[in-house]
DNA sequence: ATCTTATTGACAATGATTTCCATCTTCATT
DNA sequence: AATGAAGATGGAAATCATTGTCAATAAGAT
């Protein structure tokens, strides 16, 4: 278990037990996974990671624990447009902060950049609040993606 | 046929030939729903538009004929997270011109905005150039959108 | 009018995601 | 620590948007 070696129970702990849910084998395992790679995943690649460590896992679980941490807010559903979500941790002790998406269309290959991420939401925090009163509008999320060629595809 | 009640051939006309693409019954179709729609169509609801005026068209069809389109840059494809790609003239004369969306998770509702649009173009500009230059990346396209609670399912 | 080749439509195939349901866990309560 | 009710699980089957196949058709250059 994730915190066999650690001083106590990992950080999403009490977000779980906050919400009414479980924390079970298969929730720790896939939040355990989520945490340690870097890259966005699908589901099945989530799967497959979670498998070599939990080997009962099932990957209607995993469909189903990633659907419910998008609800909780511990993680960010993608799409990138390669005809599979792709998942991402929120926030946690090892997060990149937040950041924004390069999308290569030729190979797919998403780059994580941060640059110009201060004007970017501030610029987003404005538009949202205007936005918000205009509309009636309670948002809860943004997304800003851009799409092109990287180098490699030009 | 579009033109039929015009003066001259739609304005698309030239795009197609210019691209190499043959100017078919089919596309005129699709192309002529899509202009005259101005929700988020998906693909099926884009064929059954057609299918009214041109029963002869095919589903396949209607998918490669999207397709095509995405990568001519006359139409936009967007996920929206319903399951369903959905699409969207890019420009023309009848276009309500660059826009984002603000997207509710409650009841799936699309809400076209263009408030800000000009700040948001500005960062992004800026951003697109800084972010060209630092990943070589040959940006093609942006996406930005808010996803939250639109009034009635608040 | 003819010919070359892109395009089409019906059907089958694919593949990500969901549904079903009987069984197993979690955890509040004893 | 044992119990029990409700939530969670996993395997198989089902769903459903999208794509591949292929023979037949139509666009448009000649």
């Amino acid at each position: 278990m994730p915190w066999r070696d650690d001083t106590g129970p990992p950080w999403w702990h009490g977000k779980f037990r906050g919400c009414g849910y479980r924390l079970t084998v298969s929730r720790q395992a896939i939040l355990d996974v989520l945490s340690k790679i870097t890259e966005h995943p699908s589901a099945e690649e989530i799967y497959l990671e979670v498998h070599k460590v939990y080997p009962a896992i099932g990957l209607t679980t995993v469909y189903r624990t990633l659907e419910l941490l998008v609800q909780a807010g511990l993680i960010f559903k993608f799409d990138f447009g390669d005809g599979r979500a792709r998942y991402e941790l929120s926030e946690g002790p090892k997060s990149i902060g937040h950041h924004h998406h390069l999308v290569c269309i030729g190979c797919g290959r998403i780059i994580d950049y941060t640059d110009f991420i201060d004007e970017e939401i501030e610029l987003l925090r404005k538009t949202k609040k205007g936005l918000s009163k205009k509309y009636n509008f309670k948002i809860t999320n943004h997304l800003i993606q851009f799409h092109g060629l990287c180098g490699k595809c030009q």
